[in-house]
DNA sequence: CATGAATGAGCATTCATTCAT
DNA sequence: CATGAATGAATGCTCATTCAT
């Protein structure tokens, strides 16, 4: 997670192959450019500028801009792959635990990620349809994992039986993504408070309480 | 009347004044196709095309492209602003079941709603900066509204008073709001059931309770 | 085929819709402009300065550059045809002199429509596959036209027997076609000379006569 | 030697002077690409794949583009030099008979080198106009040597005498050079065969014969 | 109101050519 | 000789917007 959070950042520390680094550099610039003015609306162009290069120049990595979104998603599924790996490696935890711990990590990431996780979850229908279909079968995972936690958690009499667990999951993932459009970096608290209430918020959510208002009958 | 007589089979039914009928459908073609393709992607001959018009036609009901965009929002934000009003105007409920019943509502309207209510939270960036300023303008009650009642819950001893309403309010918002990604007409449940949960994560997620997993300290 | 060589004229006669006229306009500039440039070096810019347009309004008759190739290709295919046909339905002549009708006649077409035939023969590859095929295939009728005539005039001993169809018909062709690239419309003698010589040449090439060398045991 | 070693395998058996087959094999690359794709939407970069180098390093062999393109026309040239200068230098033919034998060795030549060959008719007019000039200027002794011996079939008795050189000497050209667009390595008859065809057909348009049909009185 | 041709600015992409290593 | 990143100009195409009919 150190890993991936780190990689917004300006590396400083750079062997003699300056090779990799230029690619993730361009990565970097487009996600900073995507994220401000929108992939659809941002031209080829702004993410040279963005890299003090020539638009044609920029083409040596590149074959399309779709490839520089795609690089995004790449990016970003990686690292999330590794917080979900980790996350369920930790032991001793009761469903409802490890459900904290991976919406405080996942948040925490997205917070330190906000340009690149701003593209990765706002522009995913300006894939093409291959590449979109790619990313979903990438999700699919972190669907099972955070389901199957809160049936265990009801199985376990953690959480509410009542609440479908894919309705809750959504919601669960809701609270995760979401950050990427109300936090503010200097504005909001710190990201360490954000993440740990947005466990609470979610456990919360889901877990088995006595007193909870039943309003589907109010329905109009 | 008589010259217009051609135009009669378009619509049938309709009162002495045709042209808020006209309005609306321009808008609701507007919302389908920019929910489809995306508003900067879509262009303003499918907008045409959806309508059966040709594309110079459509500049009668326009100025610019970006004004169809406006009328979603304005459109929302009516309802929006109207759903507000009624479940502030209900009496006798604790501040917990208010938010509970405000959670539901929205959620109902969403998914009653799903191709504007898209455009609505998707594609807010693709406003002209005074447009984008009064749309946030607009929202900023809802903001007050949720905080001042998660504030009352915790001086009511009803929420946990350690949970900071700034970031649980733009969780509550989340789990309305993200809806719009993962609801899928056929496949989900009910919009009322899918409401009633949403409103049961929402108050759950910030209701005082005995057991919570504390995790701040863990953070790297 | 008084017809089909007026088009490469500009019409003075027109109605009161020049709807068509417009259309037949673009595809004269465009065969002009490929003539003089070649198709691959010649830009939709030169196409529509050609024709005092501006580059997008071109694009109003058509959807891509290939469209205006290949417009020129179905009118040269559509006079082309018409020849055939009229060629095919003249009377009481024998293969021989159905042949040199019919090579009288395609010469006299290509003199009279230099840029377009010259795009015609000249830039077939540059098609799409799909357009390619289908030129071919336009093509057929007109080698089989030819070979069955050739076949004829040798069961009736008028054409040397010893001659390949095939190879001789495609010979006949290279006559008629490769005038657009030796004819100066100033400087060569008038198309009328030139289609009888070319007739009289084709003719000439395939008739059975006494004396003819013998090379083939020559070759090294 | 020793330091080119790593590159003996490209080539095994080559003299001491390395550099003449190299070039030729740029050449010959070329023409392939060329012949294959048009010289216009051919690029550089094809033309080093065919090499199996990369495109920078093909400039150590060329200046500009086109320098490919006119290496091709150089190297045509001299072969179709040393053809006309053998033809010429036969004795004892009578201009008929050597008509013939130039047709037949022009095509055999042009049957063995398709590519090359192709792209020397196909392509001359993008060369820039110095070197247009130039090649035409090349040209022009062919033209002369084949319009002198018709001149002098005729004067003999041998050819009509009612044919322009001029327009008869341009389809001889015509009857060579366009086995280029027509003859398939695998499908058409054998080189030979066809050579002999074509001077068989060439000779013939040509000669003096008793029938011929006249139909000059008949053009519109 | 409707039409549809025309406008003109902008964009993604290609490519011949250069040059420092 | 070879490399491959960089250049910069050009090209095909799109599209929001206008306007005469």
């Amino acid at each position: 997670m150190a890993a991936a959070g780190a990689r917004d950042r300006e590396d400083a520390e750079r062997g003699p192959r300056a090779r990799p680094r230029r690619e993730a550099e361009v990565v970097a610039a487009a996600a900073r450019v995507f994220h401000e003015r929108g992939y659809a609306d941002a031209s080829v162009q702004e993410v040279a500028d963005e890299l003090g290069i020539l638009k044609g120049s920029l083409y040596h990595y590149i074959r399309t801009k779709e490839d520089l979104l795609f690089r995004i998603f790449q990016d970003v599924h990686r690292d999330v792959e590794s917080i979900l790996a980790e996350v369920a490696s930790v032991a001793d935890l009761d469903p409802l635990e490890r459900i904290a711990l991976y919406v405080q990590r996942q948040v925490l990431y997205n917070l330190a990620n906000l340009a690149r996780i701003s593209v990765y979850y706002h522009e995913l229908r300006r894939l093409g349809p291959e590449r979109l279909a790619l990313v979903l079968e990438w999700r699919k995972p972190h669907n099972e994992f955070l389901r199957r936690l809160i049936r265990e958690a009801q199985e376990q009499g953690l959480a509410d039986p009542a609440q479908d667990a894919a309705v809750v999951g959504n919601c669960i993932f809701a609270t995760i993504i979401w950050t990427y459009r109300w936090y503010r970096p200097r504005r909001s608290p710190s990201p360490a408070l954000v993440a740990a209430q947005c466990a609470r918020y979610a456990v919360g959510g889901i877990a088995l309480q006595g007193q909870t208002p039943q309003q589907e009958g109010q329905t109009p």
